[in-house]
DNA sequence: CCGCGCCTTGTTCGATTGAATAATATGTGG
DNA sequence: CCACATATTATTCAATCGAACAAGGCGCGG
C-alpha cells in the first residue's frame, strides 16, 4: 500500500516534488501524454516511486489536481475574507482580479480542466464530483444575486455566464505559448494581466462611475 | 511517396474518411493520445493506409488541421458577402453569430488549437506560420477598425481582446463534455447556443438600442 | 483475358508505456 | 552495532505505439 508514516522531512520533500512535477506534465502533455517517468525526471526521483507512493498513474494525477483546486479555493476565500466589499459591482471586481491573478500564476488549473472538459470519460466524472459541481454552484450563486444590480452581466443566464467567464478569463494564459509564438511576448507580465484585467472589467461590469 | 493521381472516387471517399476520423481523433485525444490505429478504426479502414496516403501520422495531422481552418474561412467569408452591413455594431454582431455557430459546429477547431496553443513546440508553430497569424491580423484589424464606434469592445487594446472573444465564445462547446456531466444538458442544441450568442453580444456590444 | 498500376491488408520491427518485483540503501530505535 | 521499517534503485514484463514492408486484391486498358 502506500507509506504508513512520514519517515521525516525528505519524504514530504519528495512527495511534493513527484506532485508538482506531475501537475506540471498533466497540465502540459494531458494524462496518456505524461509519461510516470517524464514526471520522474523532473521531479529528479526514480520511477518506480510513482507506485510507491501513489500507487497508479491514477492516484498521482487526482493528488495533483486536488492540489490546483486547493490553492484556487484558498485563494477565494482569502480574498472574501481580507476586504468585505459592499456594492455588487466591488464584490465582482473583487472576484474577477482573484481569478485573473490565480490563472495566469496557475495555467496548469485551466489547461488540466480543458483537457479532460473536453473528452469526458471518468477522470472528469470524478473531478465533476469532487471539485467543479461545488465551485460551479458558488459562482452561480453570486450570480444570481447579482441580479437587478444594472450590471451587464446581471441580465446574463447564469451558466452560460460562467463558461463565458471562465473561457474569457483563461484563455490568454491558457494558449501563453500560442501568443509568444504568434507576438513574441509573454502574456504573463504584469502589463499584460492589468490590461487583461482591464478589459474583462469593462466588459463584465461597465465603464467605471469615476 | 504518395499516391501519383485519383483512381476513381473511392480513393477520395477514403481518404477523406480518414482526414474527418483525423480531425476528431486528434481534437478529442491530443496528438499523441490518437494512435494511427485509432484514427483508421474510425474511419474503417486499415492502419497502413495512414502511411500510404499521408506518409507519416504528422502530415495527415497538417492535412486534417487544414480543413478546420478551411472551414473557418469560408464560413467568414461567406458571412461578409452574403450581407454587407452597415454599421460597426451590425458588422460586430455578424462575426459574432458567425464564430458562435462555427464553434459549435465544430468544437474540433478549438479543441486541436488549445491542445497544442498550451504546448508550443513545432506543430503549433506550424499552426501559427500557416493558418494563426493571418486570421489573427484580420481580426485585429477589424477591432482596430471599431475604435472610437462607442461599443463596449472599442476601447480595449485589440491583443487582448482577440484571446478574451475566443475563449469566450469557444470555452461553452469546448467543454461540453464536462457541461453535459455538469449539468446533464447539451450546449450545442439550439436554445443554449441562441442564449450565447445573446450572452455574448450584450457583453461585447452593449444593450441593443431598441 | 491478361497485365499493369492503384489500393488495401497483414505482419513485423524497435521503442516506449504503466506496472510489478527484487535488490539495495538509509537511518533511527533498542 | 544490530535490526528493522522506510525509502530508493534497477530490472523486467506485457501491451501499445508509429512506421516499414511484403503480399495480394481489384479494376481498367490493351
Amino acid at each position: 500500500m502506500s507509506p504508513a508514516i512520514a519517515h521525516d522531512k525528505d519524504e514530504a520533500s519528495t512527495r511534493e516534488k513527484m506532485l508538482q512535477a506531475a501537475l506540471e506534465a498533466f497540465s502540459e502533455l494531458g494524462f496518456d501524454g505524461a509519461s510516470t517517468r517524464e514526471i520522474a525526471n523532473r521531479a529528479g526521483v526514480n520511477q518506480g516511486l510513482v507506485n510507491y507512493y501513489f500507487g497508479s498513474k491514477e492516484t498521482l494525477w487526482r493528488e495533483a489536481v486536488a492540489i490546483a483546486f486547493a490553492e484556487l479555493r484558498a485563494g477565494a476565500d482569502g480574498l472574501l475574507d481580507q476586504a468585505p466589499a459592499e456594492t455588487d459591482r466591488e464584490r465582482a471586481e473583487q472576484l474577477i482580479r482573484g481569478f485573473v491573478d490565480f490563472a495566469a500564476r496557475r495555467p496548469e488549473f485551466s489547461r488540466l480542466m480543458t483537457d479532460e472538459g473536453k473528452r469526458g470519460g471518468k477522470r472528469m466524472q470524478w473531478l465533476v464530483d469532487h471539485h467543479v459541481r461545488f465551485l460551479f454552484e458558488a459562482v452561480s450563486t453570486f450570480l444570481k444575486n447579482s441580479r437587478g444590480s444594472g450590471l451587464p452581466l446581471s441580465e446574463i443566464d447564469p451558466t452560460v455566464l460562467h463558461y463565458i467567464m471562465v473561457g474569457a478569463v483563461t484563455h490568454l494564459f491558457h494558449q501563453a505559448p500560442e501568443f509568444e509564438l504568434l507576438t513574441g511576448l509573454d502574456p504573463t507580465e504584469p502589463e499584460w494581466i492589468e490590461a487583461h484585467t482591464d478589459a474583462l472589467i469593462t466588459l463584465f461590469l461597465g465603464k467605471e462611475s469615476s
